[in-house]
DNA sequence: ACACAAAGTTAGGTATATCTAACTTAATTC
DNA sequence: GAATTAAGTTAGATATACCTAACTTTGTGT
């Protein structure tokens, strides 16, 4: 629920159906299971909407899904694209002891290795104003700070062109036609599609001194 | 299976059904499952037994969880007496390499907080000669490494007496009559009844050489 | 405003895992 | 060795979570 409504504001039944590979009769008496619990709210024939509690609820789980794919990153070694099957199984692990414990270790991180934002203990989202790369013009210096998708396929793409989370990057030229970005960044030069740039979330950062001026 | 079957040879449906909280017709059918899966050994009316496969596969569970054991205590900062109700959720993960990492990043360790011993990849348990403390004589010289029991509460008890895995003791008395031992281990002098003493397993340590004797 | 397609719902069926109650087998005691 | 008791099993009920098929509602296009 909570991540279809990210994109759509309201989500329907056959969105969730769908996104859990069950039926729509399926989906539609967990859908008033969860109404009777609270979490959503649900009218005969109308779209579906969290209620506050349901929000908070689903951020809980996501904040132990993330809390774990960051851990199994910094204190397991392994690569962003392998934890999330794993955080998948562990997210659902009823210790608050263990994942805070987990919280601690982190030094209480407020984004996951994939740049999504940590909710905090009471569910509430850490949000910083980030843009997407597709959005930027030449000239920019900007920070990669998050992707819209972490699928492993795309995710070994960005490392075969040595992108990682916090990469700063410089625009030297977008192109006027496929708007296909040229860009600049630990001592690379690459072209990125597109279709590659809308899925980057960056922040832009104050231009490169070209002289020697002292910021200030 | 694999807990019951230590303490008696061979387990009954009455065992497993309370073992587990479920009527004996759940256990039952419980077992019937397992013998079609060619995990035990099931004829009507008969007690039961696990198969080599069977014993393999649980130890391959038990594995996991004195791995997991083992990583919350040592890379974690749990207390040895939190670690068991946690560890029973995470032995249920379904990934290979997550378990495989908490091996490496623990240097593939023999035994568990506990002192129990952790089966290999193949489930073979390593078994190391040890007895219980309850059997030893006046003057031996033993170290603590391992439990015949883990609740919290004993554990607790074993904390509060400055007792951890690895403290050698000496025993100094024993009482004729009650058996209780006098101990002397980490500057300190202890009397443990009998029915403590019974629970903790030991290895003999050479005497300790009370004059100035080189070892050989 | 009406028809029609898409979405949502209800009804009813299947599979599974549990239970209680009744029955069968095994083991123990006199 | 027969009777009694404990253990094990079967049968049948209940609850849950899913399914398919049939039906209802909504909203859109002409």
């Amino acid at each position: 629920m909570l991540a279809l409504s990210r994109d759509h504001d309201s989500v329907t039944v056959s969105d969730l159906s769908a996104e859990l590979g069950v039926s729509k009769p399926s989906a539609n008496s967990m859908i008033k299971r969860l109404h009777e619990r609270g979490l959503l709210v649900y009218e005969r024939y109308r779209p579906l909407r969290l209620t506050e509690a349901g929000r908070r609820e689903a951020a809980l789980v996501v904040r132990k899904h993330r809390l774990t794919e960051m851990f199994l990153v910094k204190k397991m070694g392994f690569g962003w694209e392998e934890v999330h099957p794993i955080a998948e199984q562990i997210e659902h692990i009823d210790s608050p002891a263990f994942f805070e414990r987990m919280d601690a270790l982190l030094g209480a991180p407020d984004f996951d290795p994939h740049g999504s934002p940590i909710p905090d203990r009471h569910g509430n989202v850490p949000d910083n104003a980030r843009e997407r790369l597709s959005e930027c013009a030449a000239g920019d210096l900007v920070k990669l700070c998050g992707l819209d998708q972490s699928s492993p396929d795309f995710l070994r793409y960005l490392d075969g062109k040595g992108l990682q989370l916090e990469t700063v990057m410089e625009i030297e030229r977008v192109d006027a036609y496929d708007r296909s970005l040229e860009l600049r960044y630990a001592g690379r030069r690459t072209v990125l599609p597109d279709s590659i740039a809308q899925q980057l979330l960056v922040v832009r950062l104050p231009h490169a001194p070209s002289s020697g001026s002292a910021t200030r």
